[in-house]
Order: C-alpha cells, then structure tokens, then sequence
RNA sequence: GCCAGAGUGGCGAAAUGGCAGACGCAGCAGACUCAAAAUCUGCCGCCCGCAAGGGUGUGAGGGUUCGACUCCCUCCUCUGGCACCA
C-alpha cells in the first residue's frame, strides 16, 4: 500500500457532504422494532463571539451516545436550535442601530457552520429558533393557557430597575447591586409587572426531583431554592388595642422565650401599631430601608438596625407583654413580614437583643455533649450571655393555661405546642416556601410579545389562539424610553387593537417575556418542529418524551432547569404532555477552564506577555517568573481557545476526542493544546496502521483476542456510563498493541477498532469503513459485541505478601482454590525466607489476585 | 455563616477494599536524517544506591481491616451555589 497522509482537512469536509447530502441522520417518528434515544443538548445563546471550547464539551459527549444508540438500533432523535432573544442583540441594535433580526440571524449562521465543522450528527430539519414567530406563536400560546388557569397574573412588585440601561432586571442580571452588562447601579422600584404563580407548583417541583435521575447536587440546589420549611404561625395580640399579628415560627418550642417581636418596615399594620411618640422616628427608619439598595443591603449584612414601634403584643404562651419593634432583617416576603424573637436560641434575634439590649431568656438548656462539641458554654446560655440553636431539653416552659412542656426534647416540643395553639385556636402549622412567583416581563424590544390587549374599557383580554402570533413590530429606534415604558410603546400602529367581533378598541401590552420563556419548551418543539396547528401532536410526544438525556452547563443548575419543569407540569395538568418531568436523565458538564498566568504580587498577565522557556515562565515585560494556574477564560487574559484555531490545526475529530479525552465530562478541567497533539498523534497512527499496514484476513492469537473483545467489553461499559476518558485510553492501548511498520494487522482487529472509534471520530471512521471494503456508511453498522469466555486466561499471576510486602509472584490457573493456591505461595523461596522464624497467623487468599500470609 | 463537590507525579488523569500512578502531555536518552520536522525505541513519583535493591508516598491527623486513594470520625485547603428565609 502506498504511504497516505492524514489529511483530516479532506475527509471531514468529504463526511460532512456525504451526511447533509444523504440526510443520513435524519430522524423518523415511530421507527418500528427500534428503541427511542431522546437525547438533548442545552441549545446555545448564538452571541457574536461565536462558539468557545465549552460549547462543545457537551454536543460531544451527546453526539458520541447518539452515534452509539444508533449503531446498537436505536431510533434517536439529535437536535439542535438557537435561543436567540436576549439583551445583547437589543443592546447592539442600541448602539448600531442594526436590527436584532439581523444580528440574530448572522449570528446563528456563523453557530451553524461553526456546528457543523465539529461533523456533529444532528437532524437539521428540526432546527428551533426561538425568535421565528412560527415558533414564538407557540410560546404565546403556551402563555395563554398560563393565563386561562390563573397563573398568569399582573401585579404592583418592587424590581430591579437599572436607570442608565433604562430597563428592570432579572436578579440573575444584578450582581452585588450592578447590572452585569456594563456595571450600573440597580435600584428598587415598584412597577406593573406580569407574574407566573409557580409558588403554586413549589410541593410538587420538590417533590419529583426524588425520581429523577440527575446528581445530588444539582437536586440539592433545587431543593434549597425551593426552600421549604415547616413550623407554625402564632397568632400574638397586640395589647390595648384590637390589632393582630400572625407570625410564622419553625421553633413554636421556643414560644416561652420569645421577648419582642419584629416587623418588616414594608408590614402593613406598622402605620397602625407605632405610637405618636415613635411614629417619626420609625417613618425615618422605613423611608432609609426602602432607599436602600441590594448592594446596601447585602454589605450591611454584618450591623443589624431597627426602632421601636411604642406597641407592646402579648405572648400568648406568657401573658407578658413584649416590645415589638420594626427591623430590616425582617424580610417583608418571606413568611408573614412579622417574627417572634427568641434571642436565646437564635443568632439573629441574639445579635439584635445584644444590640439594642432586649432580654434574653434561656428556655432550652443544651445537650451536655453538643455544647462541648461546638465550643459553647451551657453556663452562659442558661444566663442568656451565649445563643443555643441546638437540641436540649426544654425549661422555664410552662403556664396555668395547660401548656406544660418542660423536659421535652425539640421535636416533642414543637408538636405539644402546636396542638395547644390549635387547641386555642391562635395558631396552626403551616409550609413555607422561599421560592417567589416569577417576575416574566421585561421592558425589552427583542423578546416575544404578550398575546394581550388592554381594552377601552379596562378589561384585560386575552387574545384568540386564531390570533397568534403577535408579531414583534418594525421598529427603527430600539432604545429604551427612560421612563420604564417598554420601547414597544413606541410602535403606534402596532399598539392600536380593535376587537373583530365587537368593534371594541384596545391597546396591545407592551412588556415582552423574559429570555427564559423560548427555552422553557423547545425540547418538546424538536418532536415536531413544522406543525402549524399545534406546540406539539399527542402521538409524537408520547413516542419521544420524556426526554432521556440531557446535557449541559451547570450555570442553569436552577433557573431554567425549574422554570422549564414548571411549565411542563402546567402542561400536563392540561393533558399536552403525557410525563410528569421533562427530563428524566441529567448531566453537567464541568467548564473548560484556559491556562492563566500571575505575577509574584499576584496580579494577572495577559498571554501575550508571557514568555515560556525552558527554565519556566517569565513575562516578556519585567522577566520575573510567573505561576501558571487554570482560570475562566476571558477576553482581558487572552486565553479563550476558539473551536476554529484547533479544527485548522488539528481537524475536528481531534477537537472532539481531546475534549473527551481531558477528563471525567463533568470535572472542570484546564485546557492544554500539547494535549490536542497527543490524541491527534493518536488518530495518525490509526490513519497509518489501517492504511499502511498489511491487512489480512488471519485468525487472531488468544492474547489478541483477548485484548479485542476486553476492548469492546470496556468502550462498551464506558459509553453506558459516559466515562469517554477511559474509553479513549483503552482504544489506546489496542492501537499500541496493534499498529507497528510492517506488522501484519489481522482484518478483524481493524473493523472492530474503526466501529469502536467511530462515535468519536466519525469523519475518519467512515473514511477507514469505506476503504476497508464498506459501501454504506458507518453511522447504523452494528455495534460489535464480546463474547465474556474470550475475556478468560486460564492463568494468572498471582501476588504473594507476607504481612502485606509484596514477596513473590507466581502464576496460578484461574481457578484455583485457597488451598492449592496458599501451598504454591508457600512453596516460594522468597516467600519461606521472609516467614524464617515466624509463626503464621493467617492467611488471605483472593482467587486470580493475592495470597496475604500474615505472619509474627 | 449554610449547602454541595473536590484534594493522587512537573501537568491532565486512572484505580471505589487487593501490586497506586493505566492512558496521555511535558521532560530526558537513543535510532532514522546532512539537518530539521515527522516517526520509532527506551527511561520517567520522591529519597538512598553505580547497580541489584531498600525506604517512602494519594491534603493533615486518628480509626476500622490481614490489607485503605477507596469505608468511618476530626481538621485544613480549593471550587461552585445560596446567603438576615425566622
């Protein structure tokens, strides 16, 4: 055979034609006898800057499983889209004055071609685009069912409104107090708001993630956003006057130590509680809270601050009357704005009291045990100087109204209180949730419009299904008004509305819907991405849902991952969808972090500065040595790697086998490009060996055999539980075994490594089938299987320890038994000269492994 | 502060109770070459030793076990998330 480069350039464009001409992956609902693979990628951003490395760590780790149920007859459906609203496009517009459209659109090209370059095997007939009025006609529609249950509802919030931007925020786009883009301050204010009651959903959205294969961490953040808690509500009077408080409490045990109580500034009766001589000072005090800020708020963590109101409430355990006083650590939406403080058993109330000298009264002496654990006096919490949150027993803890619970433990606490509440009828238990209903508009240009109309008369009206979509308007000014009015009030004829049937005039709403609301369905748009009657059709959403794996970024850990399990459960409380969860199966990616450098003051140094040499690193600029570590990749640094550099260099095969090859997929991991080399030095050799080595069609020596059917056992085992890093390295180690100038390489051994490798590296694969002999592609050949016999030596070698030192090996058949196998170790010279003079204890004998005579 | 995850050679890592460091990168030595690239061969945790060999070693300390990177307890460090949620 004559010599023949890798020319990896050639082959991947020459695959590449062959799949897009042949539609080789398009994908058929109901595919009879096979098996359905849903399998899911976190669909990109399309931003201008095009893709990074991180992209596609997890389209490779989908498309290598995919091409594999593809070949073991599994009818999987691949696909890929754009979730292209967002800030940036309207930003740009803002400054360019090019239309978000157009942007959008040169950016997803660029996306698509970038895509396709990494030979990826997705059925580009079912391509989404959020921002297609043929798909956002859907979303709308979605929104409306929203609506008619009563999900959807407007009211008066307080948001995030960034003044120099001229628009509100997400939290998610507030950091520390500053928008993300371009660093303004961010203050609070009520506005007109659209909300999605997904507090409705918060028990079961908590409830299911029990069934749901995904990781204990990311389950655990749900949790926690979520948030539930349980305890009590106590209803406390408020003395010499007819007014009541509800309180919410998760230690109604503690309710005899309960010494003040503290509103919210925000709470409603503070205005009716506080007296005349207060009442200035606490008009000060919530006038100050309400200008505060997020950031003012998080870095005044540490100092607590508050008035008093002059009211006095009654505990209702005690009869004594307690201060209560208004504080911002109260949170007006978590709970019912107003607490019980028990300064004794809670750190915040015990700060508080510390500070504004309150009493502290010891109702629980701590567990004797706990206490000394956690460094804490019991002397000092008895005379209320030290805070206990732990478990103890209950004292001080009783009253002539039959409420006894002195002795008992927390939990038995907490239960005998509640029921003498409810026995009086002043309080209950009661489930809190921290998750807050959603915020879903925003005073955007570029997202989808609400199907709704403000009628004349001052009827909110729902829009006709027959009437979607409402089409974003033309508009040639995007800019924000300044005033919090969306830009679409600015699109006058757009805005006018008149009712069909009635004549009746309106005006359209102007907000638009947040990013997160294309991404909230797409998946269920993949099944079918062309029907213009409806989201989704029943028969092709029970064949393909729910979706069975799901890959991407941890960054949407919570957000989108619970809006998008939000929706679905609306869904299928409305008969749309047929499972309970969306996605049954996920996986998180770990970030690919970039080689960063710092100087000896720490301070960071762009890459061009740096100089590498053979003694270390050094900056061209002042020569002192640098410390290299792993960083985000950023532009200021100059490390972010692009996809395109690597693919010119090295070909794509190589890019999706490094980036598999790094490490486990879900480790954060720093990019090297000398690693690039190695794995491409790799797909060289295969190159070589099939198509210079002599081929022949010769039976396979047992040890060959072995190697080749243990390789197939361990890719096999490996792709199931999506360890690509292992199964790379053992493709290896065949290769190694295999290739060599001039050795025979026996016709079997090359098929099964090129099967084997082709999910990784599809494009030189099917060059090496075809020139193997194959006429078909690659993509739907059968997986090859092992056959577990072949695996079997019929010897092993077998390590000897004498109190655990290694001292001899010695090869044994397979299946000897303890007793044969303790005589042979014995019978070493080695072994007998370390047992000189000692008695044997015991021996250890683990069949094919080790023999451990322990010995004294 | 709370929750989760992670700490193994110069580097990415492997081994989930049985010979720590497979596989790869970098490095060193050699072959081929006028030379370079590519390719091939060998070495490659640390300490002592010319070597044979010995000692030591998976963040620190303790425990369970014949045997621990792996299981249990305490602590330290790093990463991510949440953060006055009563």
């Amino acid at each position: 055979m004559t010599e023949q480069e890798y020319d990896f350039n050639a082959i991947e464009k020459k695959w590449q034609t062959f799949w897009e001409q042949n539609k080789t992956f398009k994908v058929n609902d109901f595919e009879l006898g096979k098996p359905k693979f849903y399998c899911l990628d976190m669909f990109p951003y399309p931003s201008g800057a095009g893709l990074h490395v991180g992209h596609p760590e997890g389209y490779t780790a989908t498309d290598i499983l995919c091409r594999y149920k593809r070949m073991r007859g599994f009818n999987v459906l691949h696909p890929m889209g754009w979730d292209a609203f967002g800030l940036p496009a309207e930003q740009y517009a803002v400054e360019t004055g090019t239309h978000p459209a157009i942007t959008t659109e040169r950016n997803i090209n660029r996306f698509r071609q970038q895509i396709k370059a990494l030979g990826f095997s997705y059925d580009w007939d079912r391509e989404v685009n959020t921002t297609d009025p043929k798909y956002y006609r859907w979303t709308q529609w979605i929104f409306s069912q929203l609506y008619k249950k009563g999900l959807a509802y407007v009211a008066e919030v307080p948001v995030n409104w960034c003044p120099a931007l001229g628009t509100v925020l997400s939290n998610e786009e507030v950091i520390n107090g500053l928008s993300e883009r371009g660093g303004h301050p961010v203050i609070r204010k009520p506005m007109r708001q659209w909300m999605l009651r997904i507090t409705e959903y918060a028990e079961r959205l908590l409830a299911d993630l029990d069934e749901l294969d995904w990781s204990e961490g990311i389950k655990e953040m749900q949790r926690n956003w979520i948030g539930k808690s349980t305890g009590a509500e106590v209803v406390f009077e408020i003395a010499g006057s007819g007014h009541k408080v509800t309180v919410y409490t998760t230690r109604p045990d503690t309710l005899f130590g309960a010494t003040y109580m503290v509103l919210a500034p925000e709470h409603p009766l503070v205005d009716e509680l506080v007296t005349d001589g207060q009442r200035g000072e606490v008009a000060l005090y919530r006038e100050q809270s309400a200008r505060k800020s997020d950031m003012d708020r998080t870095e005044l963590n540490t100092e607590k601050t508050g008035v008093f109101t002059g009211a006095y409430a009654v505990n209702p355990v005690t009869g004594g009357k307690i201060p209560v006083w208004v504080a911002d650590y109260v949170l007006i939406s978590y709970g019912t704005g107003a607490i019980m403080a028990v300064p004794a058993h809670d750190t915040r109330d015990f700060e508080f009291a510390c500070k504004f000298a309150l009493p502290v009264i010891c109702i629980i002496e701590p567990d004797g045990e706990s206490a000394v654990a956690a460094g804490v006096s019991v002397d000092a919490v008895l005379a209320g100087k030290a805070c206990w949150t732990g478990d103890g027993s209950l004292i001080n803890s009783a009253n002539d109204m039959g409420l006894d619970i002195n002795g008992m433990d927390v939990e038995r606490a907490v239960r005998t209180v509640i029921e003498w509440l409810e026995g009086k009828g002043i309080g209950r238990s009661a489930v809190k949730y921290k998750l807050r209903d959603w915020l879903f508009s925003r005073q955007r240009y570029w997202g989808e419009p609400f199907p709704i109309v403000h009628m004349q008369g001052g009827e909110t009206k729902l829009l006709e299904d027959s009437e979607l979509p409402v089409v974003l308007p033309e508009l040639e000014d995007f800019k924000p008004m300044g005033t919090g009015e969306p830009p679409l009030a600015k699109a006058k004829e757009w805005l006018d509305y008149t009712d069909q049937a009635t004549g009746q005039k309106g005006v359209r709403e102007t907000n638009t819907m947040p990013q997160w609301a294309g991404s909230c369905w797409y998946y269920l748009r993949y099944i079918d991405p062309q029907n213009e009657l409806a989201a989704v059709t029943s028969e092709k959403e029970k064949y393909w849902m729910p979706v069975d794996l799901y890959v991407g970024g941890a960054e949407h850990a919570v957000l989108h991952l619970l809006y998008a399990r939000f929706w679905h459960k609306v869904l299928f409380d409305l008969g749309y969808v047929s499972t309970k969860e969306p996605f049954q199966k996920l996986v998180n990616q770990g970030m690919i972090l970039g080689l960063s450098y710092k100087d000896q003051r720490g301070a960071l140094v762009p890459m061009e500065q740096v100089e590498h040499r053979a003694e270390g690193v050094f900056s061209k600029l002042t020569g002192e040595v640098l410390t290299e570590f792993p960083a985000k990749m950023s532009k200021s640094l100059k490390n972010v790697v692009n996809p395109d550099d690597v693919i010119r260099e090295y070909g794509a095969d190589s890019m999706r086998l490094y980036e598999m090859f790094m490490g486990p997929l879900e480790a954060v991991k720093p990019w090297n490009t000398k690693g690039v080399e190695g794995v491409f030095r790799f797909l060289k050799r295969v190159h070589r060996m099939i198509n210079e080595q002599p081929l022949e069609k010769v039976a396979l020596t047992a040890d060959q055999n072995r190697l080749v059917h243990a390789t197939i056992k361990k890719v096999t085992d490996d792709l199931e539980s999506m360890s690509f890093n292992t199964a790379i390295s053992q493709m290896m180690i065949y290769v190694n075994e295999f290739s060599g100038r001039g050795k025979v390489l026996p016709l079997d051994a090359a098929e099964t490594l090129v099967l084997l490798l082709a999910p990784f590296a599809p494009h030189l694969c099917e060059e090496l089938w075809q020139s193997l002999g194959h006429n078909e592609t690659i993509a739907y050949a059968a997986w090859p299987a092992y056959d577990e016999k072949l695996l079997q030596v019929a010897e092993v070698e077998v390590l000897v320890q004498v109190s655990g030192k290694p001292k001899a090996r010695v090869m044994m058949p397979c299946e000897a038994d303890n007793g044969f196998m303790q005589e042979l170790a014995l019978g070493q010279e080695t072994v007998r000269a370390a047992l000189e003079g000692k008695t044997i204890l015991k021996v250890v004998c683990v069949p094919g492994r080790l023999v451990n005579i322990v010995a004294k």
